[in-house]
DNA sequence: TGTGCAAGTAAGTGACTACTTGCATTCAGG
DNA sequence: CCTGAATGCAAGTAGTCACTTACTTGCACA
């Protein structure tokens, strides 16, 4: 049905902007267009108005695929970066309602959760696939790498509206100097050598190529 | 005051357990041990007694300074890494709550930033302090890797309960784990190889002291 | 012994909550 | 043309919300 969908991407919207409590069964239906007695009629309740809702939106993620076998780390990686960085802002002050309605209502947590698993998941296994090629170094810890590569992008997304002036100018680059400063640290970063930042770096790192 | 203290200090509980709208007054005032109209007589409305709660708990923050002249920085920065993991782990559930809350309570959102911002302007003067010394190279950008090692700690903290999986382990090491990673990245990662996680690097990697 | 303040108690206000019921309207298909 | 399903509308239910009023109690101090 239609109109089941345009109930829930209101639902959706409404809870972004107000959290659970705040996302009233009046407000929903004016936001849908509808009467308020109709999202009875469809969902029975509230509760599983806004858990359908929420398992809906996070059905389409964002996330690109990191090749199985990795060419050219830096190009391959900011991309990832980019597109992931930008998933999170679309989406920021959802995750942030939802990650603050995890004690109270697990389930949408849950749901929520399935995309940073997969993202780790995905960037865990082309960091190891580096490894694998002798791209990067084999001594360090891939769920480390993962975690900070991660977080940075993940802490950008949900804070620089805020905070601004702690994270690295300009935005919309962040992404990609967050993934060359990781490579940069697993000794990945040789091959597509347009950015300044890894330059010096490229004279004495040879070292751990087994 | 001996009673605002109390019920402060319950508004902030039960705050960070149940969102704005979940910490109704009359849960506050249970939580207390103090009748609802006493919370009225002492702040004349919830949102000016929520308020006050929040400014309150973020006066104390669990932030040790970080030397001016670095001296051994893996161990310096993993104390300081790990003092920060387990500042932001204890309040994990009310900075969530904060967090969901900045659209409809800026002013709630704007005292607790001081916190991260205060810790990422430490950061990075002591990374800059590190180039400056000559203890890591100089081609990388401070915002940025602190962005990284923050972003990585912030992370953990608010999803290893929810996603534990994809964090290191283990968890009380973790910190100092994101620390070494860093500190490997920007060319310091010599002296004080007491951790077991940084053993094998040890073997090879004299490579960029400047 | 009397005064004043801090706190509790009880009751109530009006607005809002999720949710229900009953009935009128619309419209498509047989 | 009739039927039945989808929807709107008006009203109502029982409960909770923040907040107020009016009054009582207990204790410190003079």
């Amino acid at each position: 049905m239609d109109r089941r969908q345009e109930i829930l991407a209101a639902a959706a919207g409404v809870f972004s902007q107000y959290g659970f409590l705040g996302a009233t069964t009046r407000r929903i239906a004016e936001a849908a267009g509808v009467n308020e007695v109709t999202l009875f009629r469809y969902f029975g309740s509230k509760d599983t108005l806004l858990l359908e809702a929420m398992q809906h939106v996070t059905q389409a993620s964002g996330i690109i695929e990191l090749p199985a076998e990795p060419v050219d780390p830096v190009l391959e990686l900011s991309a990832w970066s980019e597109a992931f960085i930008s998933h999170l802002r679309l989406r920021s002050s959802m995750i942030r309602k939802t990650m603050s309605e995890i004690e109270e209502h697990p389930e949408i947590g849950i749901c929520a959760s399935h995309v940073p698993k997969r993202a780790s998941a995905d960037l865990c296994a082309y960091l190891d696939a580096l490894k694998r090629k002798g791209l990067a170094s084999e001594d360090f810890d891939s769920k480390t790498a993962a975690a900070m590569l991660m977080g940075a992008i993940f802490g950008d997304a949900m804070g620089r509206g805020m905070m601004g002036d702690i994270y690295p100018e300009p935005a919309d680059k962040a992404a990609s100097m967050y993934a060359t400063f990781l490579l940069r640290a697993v000794g990945a970063a040789k091959g597509s050598r347009t950015r300044s930042d890894i330059s010096k770096q490229g004279r004495e790192s040879k070292q751990l190529s087994t």
